[in-house]
DNA sequence: CGAGAGTTTGATAGTACTCAAATTCAGTGG
DNA sequence: CCACTGAATTTGAGTACTATCAAACTCTCG
């Protein structure tokens, strides 16, 4: 399974003590099942819950005036989505299942009481929410000033960084090329020539939906990704009290 | 003045006791004057230290493989930058000042003091961060979906509602067209394109690199601008201890 | 087997880029 | 005070990348 909780994430980042790690399975008392395409925060609504994502696979994202769809962010087990609205009564973005899906909703005040009675889940809380930004950073990065080509090649690495592979490295994207689309700034058409050029170079290797990376090193150059996980470095935090 | 300290910042989201005041003041004991063009932080630098933007302009960007540039982010007096190394060894961006300017540098393990000391201060930089994202979140959905007249509407709005206008409602953008560029994701020459075109259709009206808004409404319309400012809401968060 | 979502391919159009050069402007030194 | 300089802006011509439109194809599921 690929479930995740939340203080496992945090734990990643930081070592926990057994009260702060109860602290948080609070958040995660109740569980909802979500299905493909179901929504669990839209656009203009008003805002009173976060989530954790428990399972499955889901986007943020917002719809522009012509309708078009950009996505934000795809959402892995063990994210908390939703923060973003964290300094405003309505929605900025939607948030929806892209698979079958598990989350975990609970009122943003009680983020607030965590923090308030736990400031070192703070800490990592906005630790953890940096790496996402720093994410973004990248995105932006890559649909302001690379190709269409890089910039399907880098979303490739990283719902493959982030996908549990199959033992043959293969892996599901889960996604839809109108997704990868939406993602990237791209039409659903684009992104097939360009998985196709992919294909054809021998970067990657494609077969009926599931997508094996054939040369690392080279999808990496053609995406310029950079693997962010990596560099993570929190020796700066307190100790725990 | 364009000064601006950050307590006075995160004043506009929630009251804060004198205390509170004071704990926050204590980031911006130092003061450092940073000329134009000069750089507090660069991308792979060792990371320490965040700052407080007291006066100017500044910004923040990514160079790609290719030598070419994405600004992610203006900063503007009361903005706190380098938060988004929190997690981080090293820096993922570089910070340039745009026009002369002043910052206060601290150490990020005074951030960590502060706010396992304030937890209230803590949520209320939580809020501003996120206030901050949803405008990079902005940003992203217009670079991938909307057309070059829209991006260039669109900053040029972004820079005037965080800049002291003139009386006759003119204003200064202080970045160049390139910067506009790197920042859009688009190229210098086509930025001129665009504000000529912008010019053109009496969007606004350009004298000498100052620009003035003759028709908001359209403007607005062009760049599908949405003020997120006036929807900041921090109502939930508990009150001072 | 039929339906619908998703993918693939071809032809054409359009937006934005590249390259190159002229022009304006602010600052500097003679 | 003026020529000079480099940065920034402006304009033109040609190109390339990506979008659009349309249709065929494949796969899954009921």
């Amino acid at each position: 399974m690929s479930d995740h909780c939340f203080a496992d994430r945090i734990a990643t980042l930081i070592p926990l003590t057994a009260e702060e790690q109860a602290a948080i399975a609070r958040l995660e008392e109740r569980e909802r099942p979500i299905r493909r395409n179901a929504m669990v925060m839209r656009e203009n609504e008003r805002l009173t819950e976060m989530f954790v994502l428990k399972r499955g696979l889901m986007m943020s994202y917002m719809i522009l005036d012509d309708g078009s769809r950009q996505i934000l962010r795809f959402h892995f087990p063990g994210d908390l989505m939703g923060l973003a609205g964290l300094a405003f009564a309505k929605s900025q973005e939607t948030i929806m299942a892209v698979t079958e899906s598990v989350v975990c909703p609970f009122e943003r005040s009680h983020m607030a009481e965590l923090v308030a009675r736990h400031p070192r889940i703070g800490m990592a809380l906005m630790a953890l929410d940096q790496i996402s930004r720093v994410n973004l950073n990248d995105r932006l990065a890559a649909v302001g000033r690379t190709s269409a080509k890089a910039r399907v090649a880098a979303l490739l690495l990283e719902l493959r960084a982030r996908t549990a592979p199959a033992k043959d490295g293969s892996f599901t994207p889960g996604v839809t090329q109108e997704e990868i689309g939406d993602a990237t700034g791209l039409t659903a058409v684009h992104v097939n020539r360009m998985l196709r050029q992919l294909e054809d170079e021998k970067l990657i290797a494609r077969d009926n939906g599931r997508i094996s990376v054939v040369n690392e090193q080279r999808l990496m150059r053609a995406g310029q990704y950079i693997d962010r996980t990596a560099r993570v470095d929190l020796s700066w935090m307190p100790p725990a009290a």
